[in-house]
DNA sequence: TAAATGAGTTGATTTAAGTCAGTTAAAAAT
DNA sequence: ATTTTTAACTGACTTAAATCAACTCATTTA
């Protein structure tokens, strides 16, 4: 018997577990409601389909791509994550963010030669590919596919507005409290509970994206567990008061 | 007799400084190469020069649109700057970027029905407002506008990347110097000198966008000038040697 | 199964940059 | 023209978080 409310199991969809060429389509994916499929009509839906490459799959540590690379498609996450990254003239890595299913990668690459940035997975990770050009074609015919795209890029730019807010006007505390939050959130906007999922970075990865030591991360999460807001076990991150987190965040 | 190089006057352009219907309009306009009117046709851009207002004006300290008011339209500058920037729950401002002529505004609401964030005037600014619903009906006759909305979208997503690759791997130092860099950069690109430009933001903004105090700032523009990488005359700064500024921004 | 490698945790110490405070310079306002 | 206000600069001191270091635990790999 299984729970009411679902955890991050890191387990595949139902849809994924077997492949037959009815369940890779779109109009049987339970994730058409986020993605750039969603709201299509049968005619478009089936056409959109056809360019749409189902069930690509990455292990962990593999790449979906890599800087410089040159730019051919966008990608919708099924299943699983990933981290984007750009290394600056030093090599130093910036992590740009972590993505989960039902997010599209490498929009900033769109209208590129090549991809200003990488991704790779952090785990095995199920995605779908939309050759860009096929798509631009596709959308001369169906104009709500350009503002689809448009949409996730807005949202895309609200997303690193958020980061830079985060990192310019909080302490390694706050920015930690805001990350475990914004991973409830979306989680809980994609079905998952809210109150317990695994973060599939490292520790050092999220210190790279929230400008802040390994270490201090470290003693951050003992702290916000001594202080009981949270559970740690290892990548099993379990909010015990999202009230009290939140005002972690903040304040 | 005009030097050979031009430099950042806070004048506004020749087209400018009149308003006859003719100088308003976008095929007149020397801007037009770089703004969303771009590549268009006899036919199109007269199209595009029908939804378009031209010549709106604000002071310094005037807001262009600020964060909660219902989104409506995109902007095109024209000449003069502004900061973008968005507040946080505890009232903490912190800025996002700063715009200047030929950059497109307001990126971050399109597909929003209230802007995300503020514009503010940096000096007198001009600049062009774009209706965005109008916009968008005439993409629908004229593709290539889509694709150039989506091309300024992507840019500005780099964008942000960069801001978080500057604020997670440079210290201070760097920090600034890659910040002056940018805008050499940004003007030489505009057809102005990259040696001496003004900045018109105050060294708070400055400091503010790059996550370091004020006094820092202030410091830093004392130690460059000292090491005689730069001349600093109040907003004035001059530049004296490229490759050396380039080297304290990455070393 | 043991050794080796890497991830994570915790403590001790250092430091880059922040805060506080006083001064000077430059705009506004009267 | 003079006062008032605000922005910018510089010095003294403090601090949040980084670095350095030692150790534990988990996961590969030999």
């Amino acid at each position: 018997m299984q729970t009411a409310i679902k955890t991050i199991t890191q387990e595949v969809h139902p849809e994924l577990r077997t492949s037959t060429a009815l369940e890779n389509r779109c109009r049987d994916c339970s994730r058409n409601k986020v993605c750039l499929a969603a709201s299509l009509e049968d005619e478009e839906l089936y056409a959109f389909d056809s360019i749409v490459k189902h069930s690509k799959k990455l292990n962990r540590g593999e790449f979906l791509y890599q800087a410089g690379d040159a730019f051919n498609s966008i990608y919708v996450i099924r299943s699983g994550s990933l981290k984007t990254f750009i290394v600056d003239e030093e090599g130093r890595e910036q992590i740009l963010g972590f993505s989960i299913q039902g997010d599209v990668v490498a929009l900033d690459g769109a209208t590129m030669n090549v991809y200003p940035t990488s991704a790779q997975a952090l785990e095995t990770t199920h995605f779908c590919e939309i050759p860009f050009s096929h798509y631009m074609e596709l959308a001369v015919k169906i104009p709500s596919l350009y503002e689809k795209l448009l949409n996730h890029m807005s949202h895309q730019i609200r997303n690193e507005e958020e980061h830079t807010l985060l990192l310019g006007t909080k302490n390694a505390e706050q920015r930690l409290a805001t990350f475990l939050l914004s991973f409830s959130k979306r989680y809980a906007a994609r079905g998952f509970s809210k109150y317990e999922f695994n973060l599939h970075m490292s520790r050092r990865d999220i210190g790279n994206y929230l400008s802040t030591a390994m270490e201090t991360i470290s003693r951050l999460f003992s702290r916000l567990q001594d202080n009981g807001l949270i559970e740690v076990h290892g990548k099993l991150i379990k909010i015990k008061s999202l009230d009290k987190l939140d005002k972690f965040a903040s304040t």
